[in-house]
DNA sequence: TACAAAAGTGGTACCGGTTCCAATCCGGGT
DNA sequence: ACCCGGATTGGAACCGGTACCACTTTTGTA
């Protein structure tokens, strides 16, 4: 177990003084001979500069990503990409999951600030506003993805057009001939779950649909709630029983799957179904299910971007607002009412 | 933009030395009332030790993770529990992918030195052999998980029993009436695919029958190899086809399974379907699928323990290898298979 | 040719902890 | 009353970089 060289090594090797490696290092001014030697010292010994000294002295090459969960294969695949992003541009991430619980995520941003990162990518849960306030009074850039808080007005925010996207699978639904459609969405606490039900309530207004509250079921991220919403709007009475569904959550999606699938609930004849992100088995079950599809690699880089951003001090103050287009793509689930099954 | 208070203020607040201060911080010796001074000093100026100033004197409270691709739900569920553990123990993980190739495997492990992290667990591509090993020379404790390198004996590993996995799904086929059985897995580089392959086909001798290598295919774990497996096993001749297929990879399963349904293979009457990994998804798909449960979250557990143990050198010297059992789950895509068909 | 400005280089004090070592304090044994 | 050893505590070097500042060497210009 030999020990790594350190730049004194190098300048030892070089003929130089540590202060020009350093400023080899860091894009200085040095005379190009001089630069010559430094790096062909450094090459040889294979130096690395230590992360962790560097980090003493202010600089950060480290952002942490603070996501709810990544069994939601939504967070998993937004991992993998902003993780892809970061590498290309020579810095790391610190990955920390908060499994939807504002007690943890407290915890998580105290970790976060003794690792000193620079910025943090976050899906908060909703809570811990004074903290998450604090860790930019503290100087730490915070872009938040997908979700956001309302109090938090000064934050970087990237996510897709929420309203706009429930909106559109509401139209779609409205346009099969829909009358009575249900949404499953994240609690109203969120911000996701507050735009995609505006989205949806603005497109029944403009079909001129009265909204029945009975049928806008705001529940939990985590555990069964969306088999439990299932559950209850199909025990409606027949008259007052939603045709259409709309999964505005990725997270709910697969119990409130699961649910109908127990049920035996023929889709789309009995229902039409539509849910939001695309996944690899969407297009495996049967039948394929419509989906809203989130551009995931949009919402990593345009995070990162921005989050780099900051922290490099190149962006203008005051927040950025950035949202991305998501698509709805139709498939198999998603059909006209029937007349007949609805008046029985 | 407030600063962290320091050690130094927290000394000056308790009127006692830096040393003290450290000692608390560190479990060392210091009197009871000198030590409740501190702790109400720290506690009152919300003092965090940074982790950067620590690390720099060799500490570590870091592990690296090195995965080959977050889009795989079995390495996003064995992310989430690794971070979950670790976080149990107050460890930070450092999420890196290498996308299955090994030169960014090998800019990876650069990366993880310089980040001078105290422990790592990977699921190495198979290559870099030198690299990892300069690694533990350098007096980092590494873990693989769910694979390993034959060449580098001496390191941990983290696994299903990969070898008894595939044989007991491959006697369930056998079990069922099956002769004719196809595995698709990774490359026989790997060391899950190699293990696999031959508890296949032990199994296959062991009933006595004849291997045939036109139905063993170990193919990459990215892109579409899957379905170009699928397709090839199906287009044999109809006396040559299998009547039962094992999809022994994870990574392989979703592009496979696209292509049985675009090609209408009818599961299981034309073919028994087993796959490597329950998804959430599996037993939504038509019909649900029979699978290898691997117990992600003992192999989680398992790394963590394993590498933090070798960190804070309580551990025996001498590798160890830990197998963890993987459960058969029976669903309705396999049976027994259909004697007409097989002979029209 | 002389002198000012610019460019390049070296010295060294930090950053915020840890750790070794010497100094101090304490009570018990004789 | 005196000496000795264990328990605490303080001082300062050190980990490996960065950055400010002073000093020397070029280069450019009058």
């Amino acid at each position: 177990m030999k020990k790594a060289p350190t730049i004194r090594d190098v300048a030892a090797a070089a003929g130089v003084s540590v202060s020009v490696v350093s400023r080899v290092l860091n894009e200085g001014s040095v005379a190009v001979a001089t630069r010559e030697k430094v790096v062909a010292a450094i090459a040889e010994l294979g130096f690395r500069p230590r992360a962790a000294a560097r980090e003493l002295n202010g600089a950060n090459l480290t952002i942490g990503l603070v996501l709810a969960d990544l069994t939601n294969p939504f967070f998993a695949r937004l991992a993998d990409r902003i993780v892809w992003e970061a590498r290309g541009r020579g810095v790391q991430v610190v990955l920390m999951t908060t499994q939807e619980d504002p007690h943890i995520e407290a915890e998580t941003l105290a970790t976060l600030l003794d690792r000193s990162v620079g910025g943090v990518i976050a899906t908060p849960t909703g809570g811990n506003i004074d903290k998450w306030s604090r860790l930019q009074d503290l100087g730490v850039d915070l872009v938040f993805v997908d979700r956001s808080i309302a109090a938090l007005e000064n934050t970087d925010v990237v996510s897709i057009h929420n309203e706009a996207s429930a909106a559109s699978a509401t139209e779609h639904l409205i346009g099969l001939g829909h009358r009575r459609i249900a949404v499953i969405s994240g609690p109203l606490t969120t911000s996701t779950g507050t735009a995609r039900i505006a989205g949806y309530e603005s497109a029944l207004a403009a079909a001129g649909i009265p909204s029945d509250a009975a049928l806008i079921r705001g529940v939990p991220f985590r555990g069964d709630a969306g088999a439990d919403a299932v559950a209850a709007l199909l025990a409606l009475p027949l008259a007052e029983r939603p045709t259409g569904l709309i999964v505005a959550n990725t997270a709910q999606v697969q119990s409130s799957m699961r649910q109908l699938y127990q049920m035996g609930i023929d889709i789309p004849r009995e229902l039409s179904v539509i849910v939001f992100d695309d996944n690899p088995w969407t297009e495996l079950v049967s039948p394929p299910l419509s989906v809203i599809r989130q551009p995931i690699d949009m919402l990593a880089r345009h995070s990162v971007d921005l989050v780099l951003g900051r922290m490099q001090g190149r962006l203008p103050v005051g927040p950025r607002f950035i949202e991305v287009q998501a698509e709805f793509v139709s498939r198999s689930s998603s059909a006209a009412p029937n007349p007949v099954e609805s008046h029985v």
